[in-house]
DNA sequence: TGATAAACGATCAAAAACGATCATAAGGTG
DNA sequence: CACCTTATGATCGTTTTTGATCGTTTATCA
């Protein structure tokens, strides 16, 4: 019964549109918090990306749209942001990924003296630029999906910094533990930053845990400092990391 | 419903250069004020440029946001552009500096095949964006006076680029036939692409002769190409360099 | 330059949607 | 058939989104 609904709500995605819940509710005759339990079940197998009131396809080596990806869940990024902000120290340099979380991250940072961030984002890079931030920008390949650089230029380029503090944030944490994502340019972008970076800081919303990413980034337990806004499951070991739930 | 919003407002933006906030209100059948939050967001992360009754796409050359504007003599450097883009041929490299000259010639790039445009200017890489051209990125440090990337990052970087033409500009051109520029990290990045460049393509307008630029980079005889507006003065030997005068 | 009108951001309250919980219904198994 | 598991729908408190209001800022034009 459900199986058979997860594979009618797939193909009135099919086309790529966003659905609505109550839309779903009713072509498919079942209540609204059922068509909700789908998508959540769903959602964990990277099947569809979720927002408010309803629900976009997601293949299963992409994510979601920019347009998509910036509004959903702001106020959880925001907590999230927030609580990172504070490992934050006058004369650090920082790198902040291309994830959106990162970039809330942005407005707490004018009250510290001499920062210095490396990113690799565009709007990252724009946000820095209007709070006048010194900023260095990685090169390389430019991807329009994210808008940000990859690539060998990008990660050789990285190689030449020291960073005190790593921002990032990512698509998935699987049941054992592992930080993954969808897309591998960035993924090995990441894994370049990370043995640069002296501390490892990863925000991660709930919405997070047991998906399924295609590629392996890290293991949680390799972090310094993971910032949550639920509790970490019992099943994963923080290992050395710091967790601070918001 | 909130991303959908994102996506129809990215639609209308393509169709049409600038529109209203209370356009946009009507045709969305939301609030002025939500409209304002959407395009606030989206601002944030580099979708949209925003101004007082609207918006427009920040990748749309013939009506640049404030931030982005494009100086006076703009008639003329379309021209100059034009001209310069009767070099590039299909699956060429290319390189293009941050002068607002050379922006005008990303209007004629989609008519080649398999193009590649490396750029250390944000400006460049954002209207490459709109007409899907594929873009390396110089990283390094941020200009904001130029919204470009300049700095030993950059110029290592770019050293690893093989480059069929190199378009640029610069401030002036003193009576001796030196290109020269006032800003001496920029200047030192140019340095490093003429190394780097096959053919050397350098666009003049005639209020660039007579100044004097603080900083040398290269004399005009050592160009490929100079397109000019005016015919050179009398006094200044072309050596190798083909005159267009247009 | 100063006055006027439009647009803006901030704030607040209402509405919509959400997740969590619980009781009930359906389905499977011994 | 009784029991257990799983799925479903209803309810409730919380979060998010939206629209209205108000004081402030910005553009325009005299």
């Amino acid at each position: 019964m459900r199986e058979e609904r997860f594979k009618k709500i797939l193909e009135i995605l099919s086309d790529g549109k966003y659905v609505s819940v109550e839309s779903l509710s009713k072509q498919l005759y079942v209540s609204m918090p059922t068509i909700r339990r789908d998508l959540t079940a769903m959602q964990e197998i990277g099947l569809v990306a979720r927002s408010h009131g309803g629900a976009i396809r997601i293949t299963e080596l992409d994510s979601p749209p920019i347009t998509f990806r910036i509004g959903v869940n702001s106020g959880e990024k925001i907590r999230l942001a927030a609580e990172a902000a504070k490992l934050i120290e006058d004369d650090a340099v920082i790198f902040m990924d291309e994830s959106t979380t990162t970039l809330h991250l942005i407005s707490h940072l004018p009250r510290f003296k001499n920062l210095k961030v490396v990113t690799n984002s565009m709007s990252v890079l724009q946000n820095l630029y209007r709070y006048k931030i010194q900023a260095y920008c990685l090169g390389g390949e430019f991807s329009r999906d994210s808008l940000s650089f990859f690539g060998r230029e990008a990660e050789s380029m990285v190689k030449r910094f020291g960073i005190d503090f790593m921002f990032f944030s990512s698509s998935a944490v699987n049941r054992k533990g592992w930080i993954a994502d969808y897309s591998e340019p960035s993924n090995s972008l990441r894994r370049c930053v990370l043995e640069q970076a002296d501390k490892k800081v990863f925000l991660c919303d709930k919405s997070k845990f047991g998906k399924h990413g295609a590629y392996t980034l890290a293991a949680l337990s390799d972090m310094d400092y993971v910032i949550l806004n639920s509790p970490l499951p019992e099943s994963i070991d923080p290992g050395k990391a710091v967790i601070r739930v918001v």
